[in-house]
DNA sequence: TGTACATCAGTGAACGCGCGTTCACTGATGTAC
DNA sequence: TGTACATCAGTGAACGCGCGTTCACTGATGTAC
C-alpha cells in the first residue's frame, strides 16, 4: 500500500478560484485537514475551528459546507471508507483470479489501509456504521460462498466463513493499530503489520483447507445447506 | 459473564465513613462513575467534573485522587483490563482442561466482556497500552504451545497461533461493539454476539485440527478425557 | 453587450458554555508526647 | 487520658481557554433580461 496518507492529505481542489477570497475547494480541505488532526491528535483534536486554522479560512467558513462538527467526523469517517474499498478494489489486478486469492489480498489490503491512517480506522468503526461498504459485505459472502464451491475451503456456511476472515483481518489491524500487538506484547518477536498479516492469511487459509481425504472432509458439523 | 456491568459500576466502598464530609472512597467512586459516563457518552463524556458530578462533591474533590483528567481515563481503562482479566480467569472452571477447552473458554469470555462494557472495551484498547497484561499474553502462547505439543492444532509456531487466536476474536468483539457485525450488515441473519462467537471458536479450532492424513492420530474434537 | 439581482461562500465580532486547573480555606482523623 | 499538630480529603470562588454557534455583513459569481 502506497501513497495511500498523501492520498488522503493532498486532494487537488478540482477547480481553485486564485482570488484570495474564495477558497476553491474548502469543503475538501476541510476534510483533508481533519484527517490531519485526527492522525495528529485523535477524534477529540478535530474541531471546526482546528480545520479552520488549518485551510487559512475565517473559523466560520466551515460552517458553510458542514452544519456542525458532527457533520464533519461523520464526512471524515466516510472519506476513510471510500478509501479503504478503494485500496480494497486497487489490491487485486485480476478479478478472475480464484475466490482465496481475491481474498488474500483483500485482507493484506484491509491490514495495510488501517496500519497507514490509524486514527483513521479507529474512527471509522467508532461512530455509527454507514450503508457504504454494504456491497463489500455481499461481495466479501459471494467470494466465501465460491470458495467454498469450488472446494478451496472447508465449511459449509458462507456466511460463518466471512465471518470468520472478517473478525481474524479486523482483529489484527485493530490490535496492531493499538500497539498490542508489534512492540513485544506477547513475546519479543515483533513482524510488522504487513508480515503479520501474511502470516494469519497463511495460516487461516492453510487451516481451512479441505483435508486430502476426500470423501471425510466434511464432518458437517450443523448448517447442512 | 453475568454481573460483570454491576461488579463495574457498583463497588462497595471498602469502609464508608458516614459524616458528610469524607467520602469514604472516592476514588473508587470516581472510577465507577467514569465508566457510567463512558458508557452513556463516549470517552469525550468522562470529565473530572461530570464524575464529581455523579458522585456528588464538589468538582475540585476528584483531584486529590487523580492528579488530571488522563490519570483518571488511565484508571478506568486499567479497571477494564482487571475486569476482564477476572473474567477469563473465571470462565475456565478447571486449570487442568485441554489447552483446547482452556483456549476457547478464554475465547468465549473475551467478546462477552467486550460486548457488555463496550465503550470501556473501546477505551481500553484505544490508549497507550499497559504492561498489566504481559502475563495473560504469555498464557496465551503457552497454551498454544501446549494445544499444538498434544497434536491438538494443526501449525508449528504458539506465536503465529497466538495472533490468529486473539486476533479472530478481538476482531469478532470489535465488529460487534462497533455495529458492523449483528446488525444485518453481511447478511439479513444476525446472531448475538455470545452465539456468533461460539461459531466462530467452532469454525476456527475444526479448521485448526490436523487432519487425518498422516496417522489418522486424532478424531477426537477436544477434551478426550 | 450591459445591467440588476439572487446566490454562494467568505469575514469578524460576539455570545455562552463546560472544561481543567489554581488557590486559600476548612473539617476530620490519626499520632506523638 | 488529653492535647498539639501534621496530614488527609473535602469546599467554593475564580481564572483562562477553546469550543460551537449566531449574527449581520460583504465580496465574487452566474444568470435573466
Amino acid at each position: 500500500m502506497t501513497g495511500t496518507t498523501s492520498d488522503m492529505t493532498s486532494p487537488a481542489p478540482p477547480q481553485a478560484t486564485s482570488d484570495g477570497y474564495h477558497h476553491g475547494d474548502l469543503r475538501e480541505a476541510c476534510i483533508a485537514a481533519g484527517i490531519r488532526l485526527l492522525e495528529q491528535g485523535g477524534s477529540d483534536a478535530v474541531t471546526i475551528r482546528g480545520v479552520a486554522r488549518l485551510t487559512g479560512v475565517s473559523h466560520t467558513a466551515p460552517l458553510h459546507h458542514f452544519p456542525h462538527r458532527e457533520a464533519l467526523l461523520y464526512a471524515i469517517a466516510q472519506r476513510g471508507f471510500d478509501q479503504m474499498l478503494a485500496a480494497l478494489a486497487a489490491s487485486v489486478p485480476d478479478p478472475a483470479a480464484p475466490p482465496v486469492v481475491q481474498l488474500r489480498a483483500y485482507g493484506l489490503a484491509y491490514v495495510d489501509t488501517a496500519i497507514a491512517v490509524p486514527q483513521l480506522f479507529d474512527l471509522m468503526f467508532g461512530r455509527p456504521r454507514d450503508a457504504v461498504g454494504e456491497t463489500a459485505g455481499f461481495l466479501l459472502v459471494d467470494l466465501c460462498a465460491a470458495a467454498i464451491e469450488r472446494g478451496d475451503c472447508a465449511g459449509t456456511d458462507p456466511l460463518r466463513l466471512s465471518h470468520l476472515l472478517w473478525s481474524a483481518v479486523h482483529g489484527l489491524a485493530s490490535l496492531y493499530v493499538s500497539g498490542y500487538l508489534g512492540s513485544g506484547f506477547v513475546t519479543g518477536e515483533t513482524p510488522d503489520a504487513h508480515l503479520a498479516a501474511v502470516h494469519l492469511l497463511d495460516d487461516l487459509f492453510t487451516a481451512l483447507e479441505p483435508g486430502p481425504d476426500a470423501r471425510n472432509s466434511h464432518p458437517s458439523k450443523e448448517t447442512p445447506r
